[in-house]
DNA sequence: ATCCAGGACT
DNA sequence: AGTCCAGGAT
């Protein structure tokens, strides 16, 4: 690595090594945009294996579709949902998104994506049960805009490898990343993807497996802040 | 049988 | 700061 590169070499080779080794992630492909949008809120506080557990009840059951969603009681889309973990929370979640959907969107999570991303992302944050990570995940994976989206791993890999404070808030972390790079909804969506994979599988929270890390380079010109 | 990871709201 | 939760790991 050339000692002084700007923020956006390093985060950008920092991306290109990432995806040499790991290939690309074709996150939420065979899904609606109406799916990917249950799938944020489902996912909140848990890992991805208990939300397809959820969706594959609402799937079997008919109600995977906003109109059906709205029509069940919140109990009962509470139990479809139980296996995600705080299903009763998320049961309101889910149904406060589906009416704003309705009159804000006419319904369809796709017209998200004509507007201004920093409108349709306060639109979004106006949903209770909708916070940042959320709001961004649905703008850019479920609508496509050019939102980057950070979560508790982002922060895991970039302060360990001594690039940002451990305690960096949400939109501190984020403004890190598109404050430099292309506004690019290809790039941001795999990005993300790939930090998810990294920190999943090597930077865990216990013990990172910095050795044979698709990051590793990158730790060299940080001596102390990698470490673990 | 306990512990742990993981967003958003009150 | 406390609450909401299941499923996998230990």
């Amino acid at each position: 690595m050339p000692p002084h590169m700007s923020r956006a070499d390093l985060l950008l080779n920092m991306y290109q090594s990432m995806l040499d080794r790991l290939g690309p992630s074709h996150w939420w492909p065979g899904e609606t945009p109406f799916e990917v949008a249950v799938g944020a809120i489902l996912t909140q506080n848990t890992n991805w294996g208990n939300v397809e557990r959820a969706i594959a009840n609402l799937k079997a059951t008919g109600n995977l579709a906003p109109d059906a969603m709205l029509a069940l009681p919140d109990a009962e889309l509470a139990e479809l949902i139980r296996p995600s973990g705080y299903y009763n929370m998320k049961a309101k979640r889910l149904k406060q998104l589906l009416l704003w959907l309705q009159d804000t969107c006419d319904g369809d999570i796709a017209n998200l994506g004509s507007m201004e991303v920093n409108a349709a992302r306060t639109a979004l944050l106006s949903v209770k049960g909708v916070g940042p990570e959320t709001a961004d995940s649905i703008a850019l994976y479920a609508a496509g805009l050019p939102t980057f989206v950070v979560d508790a791993y982002t922060l895991r890999i970039y302060s360990r490898h001594g690039l940002i404070p451990e305690d960096t808030d949400y939109h501190t972390l984020r403004d890190y990343f598109m404050d430099v790079l292309p506004h690019d909804p290809h790039l941001f969506n795999e990005y993300h993807a790939l930090i998810v994979r990294v920190a999943k599988d090597w930077c865990k929270k216990g013990t990172p497996r910095c050795e044979d890390c698709p990051l590793a380079e990158f730790l060299d010109t940080h001596p102390n802040g990698g470490r673990a």
